[in-house]
DNA sequence: TGTACATCAGTGAACGCGCGTTCACTGATGTAC
DNA sequence: TGTACATCAGTGAACGCGCGTTCACTGATGTAC
């Protein structure tokens, strides 16, 4: 960290890097706000000029994170719109992306225990994220027969639920260790499998 | 605890049990060595009698969940044998059953962070646990025509993912609150699609 | 049945440690005139 | 351009706290004879 004089400059944003990095080393709890001060050069007592507590802190990284989570996801599904479907497979592979350039900003958003609702900024981040997801979904309930359609923001669900369980289980060191397959491999072969099911995919591509 | 004098009589038990009622609680991370001591009734010093320290505490913990884990995966795969099909469906729900019923043991078999194969004894009883999963997934494959039919474990990969999902974002308070459906209708929802997309379900049911 | 003794499973006090946070302070910077 | 002053963003020392762990100890229990 570049320390000029007795001022720092950009200290907010010095801390809240040197927490990513601590937390992608060491988890969620391996963090201390004495250790991130110090990695930002700065005595410990500075961060409060910044931050209320610990606690804020994370939930900053936690807003950073979905913001650029968010721009991930609508990135990902306009520039595939030569359909529905590999628009939203591309915000498939875009989410599994996100988690493995920026676990610290996964961390703090998913594995931290944060409270998304404490800070209605970051709730209304945290939701026009998720939102990207949903209306991927939308776009393709549209090649879906009326009546055997469920309902988008279900399936935006699953999709969820199959990446975020893929990126815990696979994409870290433990525990799915002893699995041939990589986690991307693993996501994009589950997520073609269930669109084959929603009747997305021809049965026999 | 029933303390009968001097002597706790079954303290190593008892601190398996405080410890997980301290996780479920507060956390993998909310649990201390002391606490668990006062839960039990017992001086700070005494789990030490018992354990090595507060790792070992808490991978006892994980031993005991995978065994409970793999008994209830095993039967429910052996009762429902009416069809592969049905006993596959019934060990998605044993998983999220036992989420939910032992949070405690599940937070410390896959969220403590806890290295599975510090201790061979665990990785065994993880290793067969999940075996389960597997071997209903090879019952399955059976169904499949052999020239699209992935790699059983591969199945077992992508429900464990699911399953693992859901509880993660959808059983737990946050962060998937604001869902209209339960983990249980979202799984078994998910995993119909993704069996339908396995061929095994008919298009049409 | 009684006694001596080994072993087991607790106690309680103490340790070192690092953390989060506060507080009075001070050096650097920006601004009004 | 120079000066006085307000404000900002740091420092460093100190606090209280709780935790994990160790250690010499002691009460309870089991066993051999």
């Amino acid at each position: 960290m570049a320390r000029k004089g007795y001022h720092h400059g950009n200290l907010r944003e010095a801390l809240v890097k040197a927490t990513i990095k601590l937390i992608e080393e060491k988890g969620p709890t391996g963090f201390t706000m004495a250790e991130a001060a110090k990695q930002a050069g700065v005595s410990a007592a500075a961060p409060y000029r910044h931050f209320k507590g610990r606690e804020e802190l994370i939930a900053e990284i936690a807003r950073q994170g979905f913001a650029i989570f968010g721009d991930l996801m609508q990135y990902a599904q306009q520039k595939n719109h030569t359909s529905a479907l590999s628009a939203f497979e591309a915000v498939g592979r875009a989410y599994l992306a996100f988690a493995r350039k920026f676990p610290g900003y996964y961390i703090a958003m998913f594995e931290s225990g944060i409270n998304l609702n404490r800070d209605p900024e970051i709730a209304s981040v945290a939701n026009s994220a998720m939102n990207g997801l949903v209306s991927a979904a939308e776009a393709l309930c549209q090649h879906i027969p009326a009546d055997k359609r469920p309902p988008a923001n279900m399936i935006a669900n699953h999709i969820w639920a199959m990446s975020h369980g893929v990126v815990e289980l696979f994409a870290r060191g433990e525990p799915g260790t002893n699995t041939p397959y990589s986690p991307e491999d693993l996501l994009e072969s589950g997520i073609g499998i269930y669109l084959r099911g929603l009747g997305v995919i021809p049965q026999d591509r």
